[in-house]
DNA sequence: CGTGAACTTGAGATTTCTCAAGCGGGGTGG
DNA sequence: CCACCCCGCTTGAGAAATCTCAAGTTCACG
């Protein structure tokens, strides 16, 4: 069961067929777990790789006295412990809501790397984009205000989910709370509450019960300071 | 001409004789760059992977009115352009110092990961603790107050130069400006230079003529917040 | 001795935070 | 079936951290 993996490779790759066969045909457990459940914690060395199936997860890392921040957002098709192939992992990854995760044993994973190179490639590239999305992350919290992080969060969220089809219209189903956008972006509940009327009240966005719509997608991008070069992907969504 | 980079690859898995061997034999043409000089810069999609023998190096991206991001540092013995293997930069990567750089071509490389299977992982678990360097980065721009951000960036280079032998004492040469600190820690100067002046004041460190000293470590981590474990070092300097 | 970059200081302006409280809907036990 | 409760959202208001602007100092270097 492998779900959207060979799609979400596909956009980092050209496989042949022989590639997605051998994709399609990794053996893995399914496991539900329901929003605000660990997938994988840190600490953790994990033995299989866990592939996100169907909804959304997030890392992070909580300090003890509670304040938390949020990493990275994993979308359906992604390998959200990629790092725990060569790495004891150093932050949890948890699920945004519910969501199906198949658990491919490491010894499978490795298995399909070493005879099928341009698998190995797409899924390095995965992990590069990844890297390439928490830099841009790293420019948001460093260099701009609230209002352009925020629109920047939806953007790419945005633009993610529509790289794999789950964007019908100008709606994606986004289930985070304010809190969760805080700890993304390093704001205050308060404050990210405050900036996203701001946002709605210009008619760039709504944003309500987990759904996202984008009113101007051109605006929203203005406004976050948004070009999507950074995610790599093969088209922008205009 | 592959200079600490063993060393470096060692810090991360264990090499075998024939591995160090071919490690040592990667060709690889050597040009000196200057402080401010980029190594490779956003949009190239780069041939050689550029490997850093002496000196320091930034990640950056800079937006068009000047803002700037610096979202990591290289150290000798660390490829500045891994992710060139497999994607165009999208971003750009300056000399901090004189700085002498390898240029070992692609196909080098890629043959030394292809019939030495323990060099790749070691290689790309240095990509993967990167990652955990900039998430970790993440958690100090947003959730962490300047004071402890600063404590933690000289703690993290502290502990970096000295996985590598380039403390001596508790000293060390981070040729940085106070404009590169705050670039990298999204603060503006002004306020660096305060934040600076009561680390110095409380006796946790002295930093002047780009030679940082640490006096009092523990303090230095406590107010950093700081705790090693991101780095996936073996050890950590106590 | 002149120059420029880096550093330092002062002071007012802003953004963002914290505390505190009220609102609203969905789920649940009585 | 209803009341209650909890979580997430919203609002108000004062506080704190950090920024911006402006200017002066220091030091290395030519």
């Amino acid at each position: 069961m492998v779900g959207r993996f060979v799609e979400t490779l596909e956009l980092y790759g050209r496989l042949s067929d022989a590639d997605r066969e051998a994709v399609a045909a990794l053996p893995g457990a399914v496991r539900r777990f329901e929003a605000g459940e660990d997938i994988v914690s840190e600490g953790d060395a994990p033995s299989q790789c866990r592939l996100l199936l169907s909804g959304l997860a997030f890392r992070h890392k909580t300090l003890r006295d509670g304040r938390r921040q949020i990493m990275s957002f994993h979308v359906p098709g992604e390998i959200c412990d990629l790092e725990g192939l060569l790495l004891a992992m150093d932050h949890s990854v948890t699920a945004l809501s519910r969501a199906d995760v198949s658990f491919i044993p490491h010894a499978a994973m490795e298995a399909l790397l070493d005879g099928h190179p341009q698998v190995a490639k797409a899924l390095w590239r995965t992990e590069l984009v990844e890297n390439a999305v928490a830099r841009e992350w790293m420019v948001g919290m460093g260099r701009r205000s609230a209002y352009a992080r925020i629109a920047h969060l939806f953007c790419e969220m945005y633009a993610r989910l529509r790289a794999i089809g789950l964007v019908e219209g100008a709606r994606c189903w986004f289930p985070i709370t304010q809190t969760h956008l805080s700890d993304a972006l390093g704001l205050s509940v308060v404050h990210t509450n405050r900036v996203l009327q701001a946002l709605r009240g210009e008619g760039l966005l709504s944003f309500r019960g987990g759904m996202l719509t984008v009113h101007d997608w051109q605006g929203l991008k203005a406004a976050g300071e948004f070009d999507a070069s950074y995610l790599h992907l093969k088209a922008d969504p205009v």
